[in-house]
DNA sequence: TCTGGTATAATTGTATACAATAATACGAAG
DNA sequence: CTTCGTATTATTGTATACAATTATACCAGA
């Protein structure tokens, strides 16, 4: 049971973002409607949905000569951090005041499979822990703008994250800054929460640009 | 010259996402795709490229049952100043740091002509200026992914800050916040500059929360 | 009256044909 | 050799027909 009813110009629409942000359609390449349409199966129409959609985000950029893969530069990924930095701690902070105890149980569940997974070195696992944590972590927040606004600049930083798990010590330390921010909200206190994700995010990113 | 080379799909985006933010289509509200085709004597696709990029920015929801207006709620317009107060302030940082001395004079210069029109008590030309003021302040602050991260949000506040303007003693007040913005991004003071914008977007905030 | 199912209608999803536009190649003039 | 204009091509923009899906109305049965 993994595939929703996805339209077509939904599923083309994922994958195109995720052939961006994985580099496999690098930076500048130009691609075609057309084009797309033979190697998806699929005609025009639901293409130029998920065309569309993803300019929006500036993902790609659309003119008379196709849709320019524009995808996400150095300067784009250290404006994202800063962003992030503000927001997700703002996450935390409401996180922190809402959270049910149901959801903080939740948490704490997911933390202690993350930290089983990183035991076992399991980058697979630990990226999807560490993923359910951060939606836990919204959801418990309960803001549908804080998310719209938020979710497009984590999608971005995907693939850098992805690289990021699978360094040891990285994911070690990433785990306590989770416990760390996880300990605030449980005991509801939304500045302590802030700062410590506004930390994780820092770190986060430290790590991110010195592997450059 | 006021008109660029818009498809019919951009047209109709920007009309809908106007009459939605402006509270003409009410929330709850269901269009179809076809009786905004009669409405706007427009073939469907370019309704329908509108209609799912409103639905990306969830200002509607899309169903079997038609076009869902989802509008901006009491909780969508708290949030929406909570990002704002941190984003607004850290683009007026990055201006601080990044305007060049053109920039920063044609600032001074709009500035000046809001001022003028705040004489005049013209809320038509203020909020003009207003605008002018945010943009500048963005292209300064030289960041596509805060822009397009902050444009949805301070659009979806645009109505009310229509009302807020045509409040004399706010606008006056509004007046000097920007000046002082303006002064610390002018010595490319970035801490000043946030701190001023934080302010400001918080007094804009209470004003509009008070008026309820 | 309520419930369930089925037929109907309304609506969106998709494909395709055609129109408009933008990009390119090419040749002629200087 | 360069430049400018033009013809051609490639590509997107739009409209429309049809398919699939979803919502609704209606009726039968309990």
């Amino acid at each position: 049971m993994e595939h929703k009813n996805l339209s077509l110009a939904d599923q083309v629409f994922e994958r195109l973002e995720g052939d961006i942000l994985s580099g496999k359609y690098p930076r500048g390449q130009v691609l075609t409607e057309l084009a797309l349409c033979t190697d998806m199966g699929v005609s025009r129409t639901p293409i130029r949905e998920a065309a569309h959609r993803l300019a929006q985000e500036h993902l790609v950029e659309l003119s008379g000569k196709g849709i320019t893969v524009l995808g996400v530069t150095e300067k784009d990924l250290d404006d994202i951090y800063d962003i992030r930095m503000r927001l997700e701690g703002m996450a935390a902070a409401l996180a922190a005041e809402n959270a049910t105890d149901a959801q903080i149980e939740a948490m704490r569940e997911a933390l202690d499979l993350q930290e089983f997974y990183e035991g076992k070195k399991d980058p697979e696992h630990i990226r999807f822990m560490d993923s359910r944590f951060h939606d836990m972590l919204y959801a418990a927040a309960d803001s549908i703008v804080l998310y719209d606004t938020l979710m497009p600049l984590h999608k971005k930083t995907q693939k850098f994250r992805k690289a990021s798990v699978e360094n040891q010590s990285r994911a070690a330390a990433s785990l306590l800054e989770h416990r760390a921010i996880f300990e605030a909200i449980a005991v509801h206190d939304a500045a302590a929460a802030e700062e410590a994700m506004k930390k994780h995010v820092i770190n986060a990113k430290n790590h991110i640009i010195k592997r450059k």
